[in-house]
DNA sequence: AATTCGGGGTG
DNA sequence: CACCCAGAATT
């Protein structure tokens, strides 16, 4: 009888080496924050989940900086949970116009109104329930329950892939899933004691942001001291500016759209884009037949835009008016411009309005769109 | 596992 | 211009 030799199950994989983690870690980042983190930001120590939830939501891929005016709007707009959930889709979009990444606003207000329904209007203080709630991942889930509820849990954003890849001297790009995975572990190996969790996750934020920053990182500028200096590895290899490793990089595509501007009495015709894809449920100046890759398509004539016009009324002048490019994070867009004089609307279906010029600034819309409006019109009309 | 979602800050 | 930011949802 021979052997058969045993098969290796190729779903099988590596246990990811872990680093030997010091005992002392989250003590150093607990002991710095408190000392040293931030402690003003309009968010913090509110004692309203609400607040940590909104503010969260919005500093996914978004710097504080851009935050700060956009959360003290929405929290004098919306004051309460009940308050976003009661609000009409549209006036959560316009608040939320210019933040980008809009499914961020449709699954703010959907999140909103499940807690209302659900859970009676207070958030879940379980990472595991809250991850089951619209627009709240594994990481932001963690930070609601950690800062809210003082729930032991970990954080794993940007910043704390950049200190991790830095301290313990992580290789390869932190996107990549095998690397991920890596800095979960060593994300839960290191937490504190659950009495420290809200110091502690507040440092390890504030370390990424004001000390182990991507272009000028504290030990390197000597402009102050960094906690983990004694023990990162890549302070003592001199790899500081190295890691973390950058995503690899691919072709931007090029595409194009032409963009109608149609006029009438002093109204620009906008429209509604679809829930989704880009810009999804915001509205918008027509593209006339949407983006199209830039290789094979070239601007409409101005034929084909007035045949597209007529279904909104009876057209008049049809005239060139420029071109705008605006680079997205994965692909560039050029704009070509036509400007539609509109004698007599049609009657519109829906998704489809007449915006007076001076009611523009009501209205949510993303930003190359509203540049192109600036570009055509005076520009403190926008 | 790879793609799709933006606008803005920073070097 | 390149790269990144208190990532999540989708395919």
């Amino acid at each position: 009888m021979t052997a058969i030799p045993r098969r290796t199950r190729r779903t099988e994989r590596p246990t990811p080496v872990l680093p030997t983690l010091p005992d002392d870690f989250a003590v150093r980042v607990i002991a710095w924050q408190q000392r040293y983190g931030r402690h003003h930001l309009p968010w913090q120590n509110t004692g309203d989940a609400y607040r940590t939830w909104l503010s969260e939501i919005m500093l996914q891929q978004t710097q504080v900086s851009a935050v700060l005016g956009y959360y003290a709007r929405f929290i004098e707009r919306f004051p309460t949970v009940q308050a976003l959930a009661a609000a009409p889709a549209d006036d959560v979009m316009a608040a939320w116009a210019g933040l980008g990444y809009y499914t961020r606003a449709r699954n703010l207000h959907r999140c909103a109104q499940i807690v209302v329904a659900e859970h009676g209007g207070v958030f879940p203080r379980d990472p595991d329930v809250l991850t089951t709630l619209p627009g709240i991942g594994r990481s932001t889930a963690a930070a609601i329950a950690a800062f809210s509820y003082g729930v032991r849990a970990a954080i794993l954003d940007g910043n704390v892939k950049r200190v991790f890849a830095r301290a313990f001297g992580i290789d390869g790009f932190p996107g990549d899933k095998p690397v991920e995975e890596t800095m979960w572990r060593i994300a839960e190996a290191v937490l504190p004691p659950a009495g420290g969790i809200q110091p502690y996750t507040q440092g390890l934020m504030d370390l990424g942001a004001t000390v182990c920053t991507r272009g000028r990182p504290a030990c390197l500028t000597g402009e102050r001291a960094c906690p983990l200096e004694s023990l990162c590895e890549a302070r003592r290899t001199d790899r500081v500016m190295e890691l973390p490793l950058p995503r690899p990089r691919k072709a931007v595509p090029e595409r194009a759209a032409t963009v109608m501007m149609a006029l009438h009495d002093h109204a620009v015709l906008l429209h509604r884009r679809p829930q989704r894809g880009i810009w999804g449920g915001l509205w918008s100046l027509p593209l006339v037949g949407d983006m199209d890759d830039a290789l094979n398509a070239h601007p409409k004539d101005a034929a084909t835009v007035r045949d597209a016009a007529q279904t909104y009324g009876t057209v008049g002048a049809v005239e060139p008016a420029g071109e705008l490019t605006h680079t997205f994070t994965h692909f560039r867009l050029h704009m070509h411009l036509l400007r539609v004089d509109m004698t007599e609307p049609a009657a519109l279906e829906d998704d489809w309005r007449w915006v007076s010029l001076t009611q523009l600034g009501t209205v949510g819309l993303p930003a190359p769109v509203k540049l192109a409006l600036e570009t055509l019109l005076q520009p403190s009309l926008v």
